[in-house]
DNA sequence: CAAGAAACTTAACAATATTCAGTTAGCGGT
DNA sequence: ACCGCTAACTGAATATTGTTAAGTTTCTTG
């Protein structure tokens, strides 16, 4: 039955890329079989063609949905914390941390896609990671109000932070932890090894 | 003409993973057609499978030949800086990207690798991601030994130290950094970030 | 109410991993 | 020096999956 009664269009790419990013947390590669989108969405494999220009599109979508997935939840979860900038830092990471344990497969995809996937897109500008990366940078700031971090370029100490922080889920991911114990929540350890280190720059109270 | 000319068989899995490696560098995803891999080589694509199960354990193969090579630049590389632990962690910090920058793909297979390639080889006992961080231990505790980092763990600061250089390197590959100035050697500038944290734990001398 | 376009569908195509059956080169025993 | 026999490959066949082509129906618009 060709074309769809007014309003099945409720944005099929919509549901595309939900049910994609649903079917990812299935299995462990991105490879998704088109058609398997398309049973999950209700139609036929082809017809995604008329909303995606291929599949990198439509997995290019998936990523960029991925990332604001993150961004809001990452700000929901630290929202309460906006006094306090360590606990604001950890409850962020946190946020972040849990985003890809439970979503690892997305997280792959968003963090180490083909370059076909990011490649159009232009330096960053556009990109929605530089939101994420934006309420780290804010962080910091807030710290080096209370006198933490004293000196410090907000951004390369941002970019650093994150870095830890993603480099830790990232290798904790695939298991690549020193030792079994600490494996589980190497990223959550991580993390507070630097929140460690930036309250050691307090200023000297002895 | 089956059955190969007595010797030819000099390995012919050395060869195709050396291939495969070679042919990674010329793509930006690493579905690098059997075909290809089997040309390289100089026979067919399902003489492969004669010394491979199937794709995936070559891929494997591939991505361990990875982390034998990057051991083993990290240590050649370092190796002139035993006597000052800072600069050999900065040696082997820019040997490490260095090879992600000259390697991307390869990079990629080897850190966030399809789980399927990962998955059966137990925690990382014979892993060979464990000989790369124990350089890092190794350096650490040697910084210790010059009154750094007093009290810190030496595992659990390698951890960070490295998954803070690794996310900085994966982040750098995709143009993930905060700006294009940045952006190129954003690595190297967490690297030094990170040296510039455990030198200013030096002990007092004002 | 009749084109015409929009939005699918089914059928065809192409690339690629994997399997199967056949074939030949070298080896061991006689 | 000859005869199986196995190892190690080849060429053709199969299955899966992304993508394109052609056809069909429904909505919309003049």
């Amino acid at each position: 039955m060709p074309r769809p009664k007014k309003d099945a269009a409720l944005d099929i790419s919509r549901k595309a890329v939900e049910e994609t990013i649903r079917l990812l947390g299935e299995r462990d590669d991105f490879d998704v079989p088109l058609a398997a989108v398309a049973e999950a969405v209700g139609c036929t494999a082809p017809a995604l063609y008329g909303h995606f220009r291929n599949k990198d599109a439509l997995l290019r979508a998936v990523h960029d949905a991925g990332f604001k997935r993150l961004y809001e939840e990452k700000r929901a979860r630290a929202k309460h914390f906006r006094a306090e900038p360590l606990a604001y830092l950890r409850a962020c990471s946190h946020a972040y941390a849990e985003f890809a344990f439970d979503n690892p497969t997305l997280y792959r995809l968003m963090f180490s896609p083909p370059p076909s996937l990011a490649a159009d897109q232009g330096p960053l500008s556009t990109d929605l990671g530089r939101s994420v990366l934006e309420l780290v940078v804010k962080a910091i700031r807030a710290c080096q109000k209370q006198g933490l971090l004293p000196g410090a370029d907000p951004k390369r100490y941002a970019f650093t932070f994150w870095a830890a922080v993603h480099g830790a889920v990232s290798l904790a991911l695939q298991n690549r932890a020193p030792d079994e114990k600490i494996r589980q929540d190497a990223a959550l350890v991580v993390v507070d090894t630097l929140l460690e280190i930036i309250a050691a720059t307090a200023p000297d109270r002895r």
